[in-house]
DNA sequence: AGCACGCCGACT
DNA sequence: GTCGGCGTGCTC
């Protein structure tokens, strides 16, 4: 009897296909196995989704499965049905998750290689060909080539059809080639005693929470919780959960933002757990990635400890998933497959009847509204800690560097105390004009004016990197009247130094390397600086040592953004660069705005999240924004503006045809329209809830042949 | 996504 | 007249 299995191939497709399952491979094709396929003329790696014993699609011809590559399924039952949801919630292909989730080298696809045939070695002697066919033979003589390769080599437009014709004219030999499958070893298991000897004292509150939650883990049921509680609370509380899973027997997944995988957390882990965790990164190579991922496979590891992607992590008998930190948006991946791990967190809870336990102690408004509605939401206490805040408002004041700022810091300096200062532009001005003829200096690849660097005498884009030395002449009118607008972080730095030349200042931004980066903070750790000014990238570095004046300036520059969620990135961010702090009462944080009575502003200063969560929540409420609607914006991109300006408008119509409530705002150019020289439009839609998103929007989708990317919330 | 097919302008 | 550009559509 045929057997006829359907195949999920990582495509850009909401689609499987079909083929003959060979009877060689009856007996050890199964589902969640990963197969070599053929598809057109490229041989790909697929996965197992189903199999069956009548054929389905009778229309055409359906081909063999060329390799089973696995002899145990790779993924489980439980594992494709929760990738699946996950997918069909964002919109991404559910091929691009599931090969996303391995090791690259699990991946196998057929590469065609390009020889020279004899018939081609004797042309290359006699017969006169054309320029290029000599290039190209001549250069395929001792060896051969991936079509790729030649690709990026001979700028030859329209490689294939050259290739074509010199094959046709049997000059060159086209061999196909699949780098050949890895022995499938199953690693000797080394099982290490786990030397879990985590004994936290929890106070009598979190001892409560933590067995409030313990009873409910022990019924091994689908069941979430939210702590909302300072970090050294949620980690007593994670760590008793921890070891009452591994006690019974189960395992625990551990989700944290990816910046927080510092090596200080890591060694953290390493010595309260024992060797039985597996740290995942994104900076691990292919190489120890496979590693890991086996070790998890074969069941050596009872816990993983990662970033988002650690949601994938093969973990069987998973009786616990946490996610600290939940308002960080490094969970959101925003390139394709695109997903947000704290909502796969939660659907993998579900498919596997783990608990799920959300940690923050400044939780997205979205999440906590959430947790209080459905009475998940547990409260470990803070000690209330009084932080002396000045907000200075900077209308009133002239340069930089408010008079109060000023003071406060030589203050500090008189007294050898460090200092925080943080700003959020990069380079030194945010872009060059001329005064005479108003020429802005703008990238060719994108539509975004040049950031002025100072230090490297060039204009830089955000976006692509692009640079051009600074000029001194306008290039359209000659001029030499350049002129600054808009401050970067570069000329606070300046302006400090001029105004205590005493002072030892540095500065830490992204466009310093990793070593320069790790050589500041090392500087600022050990005192050899005194002002360390930064933007947000120092503000998410895990640690600091804690300073006595933390000075913010210009934080509203976050809710000038056209983002529903400007304000709470406001309050985060400030909150967060506000923990620097020392806990001594003498400390002290200054932030100079032009908005001193925003409420995200005053609410972070005061360090009342909960006042800060009604008013945003109201707001959130009054304009419908999430987590009273959901939302999906859509992002069109192509080459050619026209193109993406008419398909966008057809989109609309498209969705507008649809009876329903769903509201829909654009299609708009994207703030950015044009990033590396492909133009952008921006389409979002709202509806009250997601199923009623989700029925115009799929099948909108399907009529728009364009590059689209899709972001949720919820 | 890749890769083939097919239909138009500019050149041996 | 061919070549080679690119738009369109399909892949089990």
């Amino acid at each position: 009897m045929t057997l006829y299995a359907e195949v999920i191939l990582s495509l850009p497709l909401d689609q499987s296909f079909s083929y003959i399952v060979p009877e060689s491979y009856q007996e050890i094709a199964k589902i969640g196995s990963r197969v070599l396929v053929p598809l057109g003329q490229r041989m790909l790696t697929g996965f197992i989704v189903k199999l069956k014993k009548r054929r389905i699609s009778p229309e055409f011809e359906l081909k063999e499965i060329a390799e089973v590559l696995d002899e145990e399924p790779i993924f489980s039952p439980s594992f494709l049905s929760f990738t699946r949801k996950l997918c069909d919630y964002y919109y991404s292909s559910w091929g691009e998750l599931l090969q996303a989730s391995l090791p690259p080298s699990f991946i196998l696809k057929s590469k065609t290689r390009i020889a020279l045939s004899d018939k081609g070695r004797a042309a290359l002697k006699d017969e006169d060909l054309s320029r290029e066919e000599r290039d190209l033979l001549g250069f395929i003589q001792k060896r051969s080539y991936s079509v790729l390769f030649l690709k990026r080599k001979f700028k030859v437009k329209n490689l294939s059809h050259f290739l074509f014709r010199l094959e046709k004219k049997g000059l060159i030999l086209v061999q196909k080639e699949i780098k050949k499958a890895r022995k499938k070893t199953t690693s000797a298991v080394s099982m290490s005693q786990t030397q879990l000897e985590i004994d936290f004292s929890l106070d009598a509150q979190s001892q409560g929470v933590a067995d409030q939650i313990a009873r409910k883990m022990e019924k091994k049921v689908f069941s979430p919780f939210f702590l909302y509680g300072p970090p050294e609370k949620r980690e007593a509380v994670y760590s008793r959960l921890i070891k009452e899973i591994l006690a019974s027997g189960s395992r625990v997944l551990f989700l944290v933002p990816e910046i927080a995988l510092t090596q200080t957390l890591m060694e953290r882990f390493e010595k309260r757990l024992g060797e039985k965790v597996a740290l995942l990164h994104s900076q691990l190579s292919d190489r120890k990635r496979e590693l890991e991922w086996r070790k998890i496979k074969e069941g050596e590891v009872d816990v993983v400890v990662g970033p988002r992607s650690a949601l994938f992590s093969p973990l069987d008998h998973l009786g616990l998933i946490i996610v600290d930190e939940e308002d960080d948006d490094s969970y959101y991946q925003l390139e394709s497959p695109s997903y947000d791990a704290r909502k796969g967190a939660w659907l993998r809870a579900k498919h596997e009847g783990a608990a799920i336990v959300y940690g923050s102690a400044l939780p997205s408004v979205e999440a906590f509204y959430r947790a209080r509605k459905g009475k998940y939401l547990f409260c470990l206490d803070g000690e209330a800690r009084k932080t002396k805040v000045e907000i200075v408002d900077d209308r009133l004041e002239r340069g930089l560097i408010s008079s109060k700022l000023k003071e406060r810091i030589s203050e500090r300096l008189k007294k050898e105390e460090q200092i925080l200062v943080f700003f959020n532009r990069r380079g030194y001005a945010s872009y060059l004009f001329c005064s005479r003829c108003n020429y802005i200096s703008r990238c060719i690849h994108c539509d975004i004016a040049l950031t002025y660097h100072k230090r490297e005498g060039r204009l830089v884009c955000r976006y692509c990197n692009y640079s051009l030395a600074k000029m001194d002449r306008c290039p359209d009118c000659g001029s030499r009247m350049i002129r600054e607008r808009g401050t970067g972080i570069e000329a606070v730095e300046e302006e400090l130094k001029t105004i205590f030349p005493q002072g030892r200042i540095a500065l830490f931004a992204t466009d310093l390397n990793k070593r320069e980066q790790g050589r500041i903070l090392r500087n600022f750790w050990s005192g050899k600086i005194d002002i360390l000014v930064g933007t947000q990238l120092l503000a998410h570095q895990v640690e600091l040592p804690p300073v006595s004046l933390v000075a913010i300036l210009f934080p509203e520059t976050i809710l000038t953004l056209s983002d529903y969620r400007a304000s709470q990135k406001t309050f985060q961010t400030l909150s967060r660069m506000m923990r620097f702090l020392e806990s001594d009462n003498k400390a002290e944080v200054i932030i100079q705005t032009a908005l001193p009575h925003h409420f995200s502003i005053c609410q972070a200063a005061l360090a009342d999240y909960f006042s800060f969560y009604k008013e945003e929540l109201r707001l959130r409420r009054l304009m419908n924004y999430p987590p009273f609607s959901r939302m999906a914006e859509i992002l069109l991109q192509g080459e050619n503006l026209r193109i993406v300006a008419r398909k966008s408008r057809e989109f609309s119509t498209k969705v507008k045809s649809f009876e329903g409530n769903v509201e829909i705002l654009g299609p708009a150019l994207a703030s950015v329209s044009r990033v590396r020289g492909i133009s952008r439009v921006q389409v979002i839609l709202k509806a009250r809830r997601k199923k009623e998103l989700d029925k115009v929007l799929r099948e909108s989708l399907k009529t728009i042949k364009l590059r689209k990317s899709v972001w949720v919330y919820e």
